[in-house]
Order: C-alpha cells, then structure tokens, then sequence
RNA sequence: UCCUCAGUAGCUCAAUGGCAGAGCAUUCGGCUGUUAACCGAAGGGUUGUAGGUUCGAGUCCUACCUGAGGAGCCA
C-alpha cells in the first residue's frame, strides 16, 4: 500500500460511515470475505431497478460484483442516493457479502452504505454505454473504454504476459539492460524512422535495441531489453501500431539452434502462466482457452524451402490466391495461411539471405541461406518473434554493411564488436502486441495496449 | 503509395429520387430478484464538406475531408 492509499484508506474511515469499521477489499478477492462487511472503492458499472429493490453493479478494476439494495433495509437517502446513481460515478460502498447462485462471480453485496464521491452528471453521460459501439468512436473515448471489463481484462493479461517473459528470462540468468531510445543512425537502413531534433542535430526514435543489445551481451553474456519500439512505416493493418513494445533476448557463446530452444521455451512458458493465473480475464475476452492448452514446446520447425512447398501446393488446390514466388519473403496471407496448419507456433528458419537483414549469419552448410527464424503463431496471428544468429566476422559484416550501402561510420562501434572477442552469438525479438493478440485471441492489436498509435491515430 | 468500403440524433443503425425513423443513452412515471432487465411517456437532426443534376436529393454525379479493412513493409 503506498502512502497515498494509506492517506486515502485513512481519511474515508474517519469521514464516511460507509468506510467506518468495515475491512477494505477489493472485488476480486470478495470470496474471503463471506459473511462480512466490507468496504468497496470503485464505481457504478451500472444500475438496473424494479420498484422499491436496486441493483446497482459496481466495479473496482479488480472485477464487478452486483449490489442488492432493498428499500426497507436500507436508511432512506442511502437509497436515494443509489436510486439517482449514474454509469460510472465514483463511490464508496459498504456491504455484507453473501454467496449467491444466481451471481455471475458467486457473490453478491447487501449495500448498508455509500459515499458517492463524484457523481457523473446526467446532461454529460458517461458516453460508452452498455450496447454496440463502433471502432472509431471506442478509439476517440480509449481513456474511458478501458474501464469496461473485457478491455480491463486484456489489460492484465498484457501485465502478465510481461512479467511472464521477465521472470522467465530473469530465471534463466539472463541481465536486463536498457537500450536508448534516442538513437544516431538507422539500425537496418530499411525501415522508416521518426525523427527527431536533438539539440541542432538530427536523431531517431529506437527501432529495435539489438545492435545494442548484441554489445550488451558481449559484456554480460546473456541479456534482453524490454521497450519501446517507434516505426514511421505508413502500415495500415490489424498487426500494426507506430509505436509498439519488444521484448528482446540476446545471448553469447550461441546460435540459432539454441536460440530456437529458448523461444519455444519462453513461448510455452508464458502462455502456461497466463492459463494459470489469469483464467477468468482469459474466459471474459471470449477466448477459446483449449487453443492454449496445446502450445507446449517443442513447436515443428520447418525450414523455408519446405513452408515454400507447402505454400506453392496449397496454391494449387485454390486455397491461395496468389502464386509464391521462390526466394520471396512471405507475405501477410502467406503467413497467416502457414501458420494456420498447426495447432501450436511454428518456427520458419533458414531464409534466403537476400531479403533477411545485413547482419544475419550466413549457414555453413550453403552460404546462401541466413541463419534466422521466424514463430508464427497459430490461428492465422502471423509472425511473433524474429530472431537470427549474428554474424561474427569483422571481414563479412563490414562486406555486408557496404552491400546494404549503410554509413561505416556509424557501425564503427558495432564492428568493433566484432574486433575485440568475437563470439558466436543469437537473439530475438518478441512484438508484446501480437503476443497479447494472439494469447487473447483479438482481431487487432489496437486493444492489446492502453493507448495504441496508429497511422491516423494521435489521440487521447 | 495503391485497392475496397463507410460517413444520418450522444451511441448503434433504418429510410424505392417524394413528410427525418427505431433501439440504446438522458429526463419523468411504473414495477421487491433484475442479468446489455422490462413497461409507458418526453426531449433530442445544418443527413461529413463544397458544388452539380432534378419540380423535388439522406438517396444520383464530381471533388475534397475523415475513418475502417486490405496490399506493400514489418514485430
């Protein structure tokens, strides 16, 4: 409890007899408190009536729960005061929980008291009412849409699935450090970059931490960064945000099949975690929970010539419009079709080196194929991580950022890398939002974030 | 950047080229077990913008604006 709940805690019970001699508790962990009286600090979620009997429905972030407020057992204003109640004003409630079979959650409250703290006036309503809303008009009002509970829900399954990769990652040794934000130059030269003024120079928002990263483990030896990713690329998709979270783990004295390892392990890991401590928020966005059950690694693996037969045969019974073309990179319904074949993620690896980055590590084996792969989930959700082997040799990657006609100067520092201890290494990057897509079972990522960026979305 | 679709009450949507409508929300009234409660009533409109065709345009035509879905690019 921080001193602000305490300073809030503390007040409430000396102003309010809804606060005074009744034991705080939050919505979610009400089953403790059977036969009770508790205190609730929340809001009205909403308010059905029948004559002298309310039902006002509170809800606290933590969950909802159902008031029952009969007109004889209650003092007259208290009654009043609910009866006159609207969507989404503040209050302090005081209640005796009882288990009820007809309760959606088990339990249901017999109001004794309540302090409103602000109520919403009748002339400006609170504007997500409980019916059918469009797109646009959720995304102008996210700052309120957010309060309702299958978004609330998705909120904390996005909590999860980050600590999830944390810990998981935090147990297997590897060292959080933080790559800037704030970069010189372009990572990969391909994509586009949001500029930015840096004191008369020019500067880029991060488009992914890995080239540092990749320095990071060489001191460390096994690292990830978790943060903020910008892209200015001008997408317009269900997959795509301007601004968007990875997590990204790098590891020294590695490749890639010991980096294919640790992402069917870090995938597996998650999503067990999420079914076991966040069933209930899983239940409420509508997700069809046995389509996790099955994501156990280890995931099939496929290599990119065979995922181009596949493609090319699926094309020829008709289910693929267009033909692939060898040596392509696969494109969005190629991807959605691959990874609808099986019933857990799969890992693509080993694509031609010319569509792949500049600093991908060429296979041994044929030299014309990059050490890389990429997890597309099931269901259709398309790629989640990207991750490669990097090359190791000052000789080739300095040959590789000429090729790509990037500045050498700008990649001293990353040559250096290459200069002073070179070592075998391999990392990859999960993009959170598609994680919480797919784990949520969402037909657009613009709900897996409190405030997504879009490209043609700046507000709230 | 390209393709497709949409824009009517606060919200979700109707309206054959011929009087601008419904449900929800709001207000008022009714109901002691409601589950997006229900029943009755009231208020609420520059039909995205500009122009054109027509006796008459929410509806047809042109341009623009805004948004959505997809392609490319990507996580």
């Amino acid at each position: 409890m921080t001193e602000q709940d305490k300073a809030l805690t503390a007040d409430t019970q000396e102003s309010t007899a809804a606060g005074a001699s009744a034991q705080l508790s939050t919505i979610a962990a009400i089953g403790r408190h059977e036969g009770e009286t508790v205190t609730l600090r929340g809001w009205l979620y909403n308010l059905r009536e029948s004559g002298k009997l309310l039902f006002p429905i509170f809800r606290d972030g933590s969950g909802t729960i159902q008031g029952i407020v009969p007109k004889a057992a209650v003092r007259p204003e208290v009654f009043e005061a609910i009866k006159g109640l609207t969507q989404e004003s503040s209050v302090i409630v005081r209640g005796k929980v009882r288990a009820d079979k007809r309760a959606p959650g088990g339990f249901e409250l017999d109001v004794e008291d309540i302090e409103v703290q602000q109520r919403v006036a009748e002339d400006a309503p609170f504007p997500i009412s409980l019916k059918e809303h469009g797109v646009d008009f959720l995304m102008e009002n996210r700052h309120l849409w957010i309060r309702t509970p299958r978004q609330s829900a998705i909120l904390r399954i996005r909590a999860e699935i980050i600590k999830a990769a944390r810990d998981f990652l935090d147990e297997q040794g590897f060292t959080l450090t933080d790559p800037p934000i704030l970069t010189p130059a372009a990572c990969e030269g391909t994509s586009t970059l949001f500029p930015v003024e840096y004191f008369g120079d020019e500067a880029f928002l991060t488009q992914s931490g890995q080239l540092y990263i990749e320095s990071t483990a060489l001191a460390l030896g096994k690292v990830y960064s978790f943060g903020p990713t910008f892209r200015a690329e001008k997408s317009k998709t269900r997959r795509h945000l301007t601004e968007f979270w990875m997590v990204e783990p790098e590891m020294a004295y590695a490749g890639l099949d010991e980096l294919m390892e640790l992402a069917e392990n870090f995938i597996s890991f998650i999503v067990d975690r999420v079914l076991t401590r966040r069933h209930a928020d899983l239940v409420l966005t509508g997700r069809d929970v046995t389509k996790l059950a099955t994501i156990k690694a280890p995931f099939p693996r496929l290599r990119y010539d065979e995922a181009v037969r596949m493609l090319n045969e699926a094309h020829a019974r008709g289910e693929l419009e267009q033909p692939f073309e060898y040596g392509n990179d696969f494109g969005s319904p190629d991807e959605t079709w691959l990874s609808a074949q099986f019933d857990r993620p799969v890992m693509v690896h080993r694509y031609p080196a010319a569509v792949k980055a500049f600093y991908m590590q060429p296979d041994p084996e044929d030299p014309r194929y990059a050490l890389c792969v990429d997890v597309l989930a099931p269901e259709g959700y398309g790629e989640v991580i990207g991750g490669s082997e990097r090359i190791a040799s000052y000789d080739l990657l300095k040959q590789r950022i000429e090729e790509h006609n990037l500045p050498l100067d700008a990649f001293q520092w990353y040559l250096d890398l290459r200069r002073y201890g070179s070592v075998q290494h391999a990392g990859f990057g999960m993009g959170i939002e598609r994680a919480v897509a797919w784990i949520c079972g969402l037909d657009h990522v613009r709900e897996t974030i409190p405030f997504a960026r879009t490209l043609n979305r700046m507000y709230p």
